[in-house]
RNA sequence: GGGCCAUUAGCUCAGUUGGUUAGAGCAUCCGCCUUUUAAGCGGAGUGUCGAAGGUUCGAAUCCUUCAUGGCCCA
């Protein structure tokens, strides 16, 4: 009949099909649109309102299960799947068309709605059209799509064939839509700030570079959004937020990202303790709203979001567990020292700071399991946070921890030009000693900083950890589309 | 960056101590079947065993290097 070789190349058999589709008429490329009135869910759960009625329905064909002159034909649209069935005496010379139709195809059909003898509910097809050909063959239909490589390189596979992947991300569309409209209602401002920035800058990271030719300037892709929306503080956009990509050129792994979804919001006139409140009202609404209850549960622990969370001073915590006074370590020698004494392992280029930053990771942070406040950070820790007037040497600080990971950082934004100059100064030395995630001194910001910003409390928050949280995902790259992988040629 | 593990048909996976021609299910191809549904019945059997070297009479299997990914550590 055709080539034998053919037969056993899913491709070339395919290909042969769309040929053959072609010599009776059909152009599977051509249809630009299909009048769809009907989805197959609402088919599905309001079959009174359906039942008999004519219904026009399309999708991608993933199941054919042939009897003869009829068959059973499975069709998937956006809301799920729904089951068809083709007759020869309905569709006379239309049911020859299922000899050139493979799963994967897409099609419109016309039709009414019956229920079968076991109950299931199905469109009786009147009329097939064919809307696309496949050449290639879907997942295997029992297991679905389990190497985690192809998941993550050919998601529209992971999608089409594992239905929980697909819930991941409408929890993360629905969560960005809820916090867009809770931050609306508290009359916020979105906005969106250079990603392209000469200084990165705003948190300490190492960037990734790129090059602008016509300016011939060498660029940085943003690893924060702090600096740029303070300055729309100073410009008396009182409350304002951004959401959207950061980049930070470190290590892949179940929590990070080479690119991640931040949300940053700054509010005039309010500090540290105003952006508890907003972080306690925000993710309360947002876990209840979802999941319709305040708690959830997450790699076997329940967490609940019920306010008012608790909060751990951070130099406190620190001395309970290791009786060491963080005052007390000044040097980048006893910071090292120390860090060998608690068997934290350290890289030994690390600062005084980054080490001290590594012992509360490793000691403190792990074991703030339900959400807490973990508050009260070193001032040499925190380079863009006002002092708390009481303890000069801590700041108006806070980070939320939930199940032993940051979710969030805020605190009153320093806002006096002559302070934050002499911070980012203090920062240079470090910078010009090797650390390498000590973005350069910003005189741009201090020039915006010395024309005036009002008191101000910041808060930047994890999308991508918090969408982990919300749907028990224990990798990042589960709950992001496209996370970055080496290529494979 | 280090350790461990994985990579076999389009997909999901077996493959014993190194031993004949590498298997199964789904998918695919041929035939039958007009309410099935992991449809069924009969037949066909797809492959650079991740890549390249090496050991051996003989390698999917043992060794080395590399590639990609996963987990753990840094």
């Amino acid at each position: 009949m055709e080539d034998q070789p053919g037969h056993f190349n899913p491709r070339a058999v395919r290909l042969d099909k769309l040929e053959r589709m072609r010599e009776t008429g059909i152009e599977p490329f051509l249809p630009t649109q299909y009048d769809v009135n009907a989805l197959s869910r609402d088919i599905v759960d309001e079959f009174e309102r359906f039942d008999q009625k004519t219904v026009a329905i399309a999708g991608r064909i993933t199941a054919i299960r042939r009897h003869g002159r009829a068959a059973f034909v499975d069709l998937l649209d956006t809301l799920g799947r729904i089951q068809t069935h083709w007759r020869e005496d309905v569709l006379g010379v239309g049911f020859a068309l299922l000899d050139h139709l493979d799963l994967g195809d897409f099609v419109g059909i016309r039709g009414t709605v019956f229920k079968t003898r076991r109950s299931e509910v199905t469109v009786k097809a009147e009329s097939v059209t064919v809307l696309a050909k496949s050449l290639r063959e879907l997942p295997e239909k029992h297991h679905g799509l389990t190497n985690i490589d192809l998941r993550y390189r050919q998601r529209y596979l992971d999608l089409i064939a594992n239905p929980d992947v697909r819930r991941v991300f409408e929890v993360r569309g629905q969560t960005l839509a809820y916090i867009r409209q809770f931050l609306q209602e508290r009359h916020f401002l979105e906005v969106e700030t250079p990603v392209l920035q000469t200084i990165a800058g705003g948190t300490e990271a190492r960037p990734f570079r790129t090059h602008h030719n016509a300016l011939g300037l060498e660029l940085y892709l943003r690893i924060a959004m702090e600096l740029h929306l303070k300055r729309l503080i100073v410009a008396g956009i009182d409350r304002v937020y951004e959401i959207g990509r950061v980049f930070r050129n470190e290590g892949i792994s179940t929590r990070h990202n080479p690119e991640f979804s931040m949300l940053e919001l700054y509010q005039a006139y309010t500090d540290y303790r105003g952006m508890m409140e907003l972080t306690e009202s925000l993710l309360q609404g947002l876990v209840v709203r979802l999941l319709g209850r305040p708690d959830l549960v997450y790699q076997g622990t329940t967490l609940n979001f019920t306010p008012p969370y608790a909060r751990v001073d951070l130099v406190e915590r620190l001395k309970e567990k290791t009786g060491v006074d963080w005052h007390r370590v000044t040097s980048r020698k006893d910071a090292q020292d120390l860090a060998a004494t608690l068997g934290v392992t350290v890289d030994p280029g690390f600062d005084r700071a980054q080490v001290m930053d590594k012992i509360v990771g490793a000691v403190v942070e792990p074991d703030l399991i339900q959400p807490t406040f973990l508050w009260h950070h070193p001032k040499d820790i925190s380079p863009l946070a006002k002092a708390d007037p009481a303890h000069p040497e801590l700041t108006e600080r806070f980070e939320l921890f939930v199940a032993g990971r940051e979710l969030a950082n805020a605190f009153s934004e320093l806002n006096d030009p002559l302070e934050q100059r002499r911070r980012f100064f203090a920062q240079q030395e470090a910078r010009t000693q090797g650390n390498d995630e000590i973005p350069p001194l910003d005189e741009d910001f201090l020039l915006a900083l010395e024309h005036g910003m009002p008191p101000t409390g910041g808060l930047g928050l994890g999308i991508d950890r918090l969408i982990m949280l919300l749907t028990d995902s224990p990798s990042i790259r589960d709950v992001i589309l496209f996370p970055t992988m080496r290529p494979l040629a």
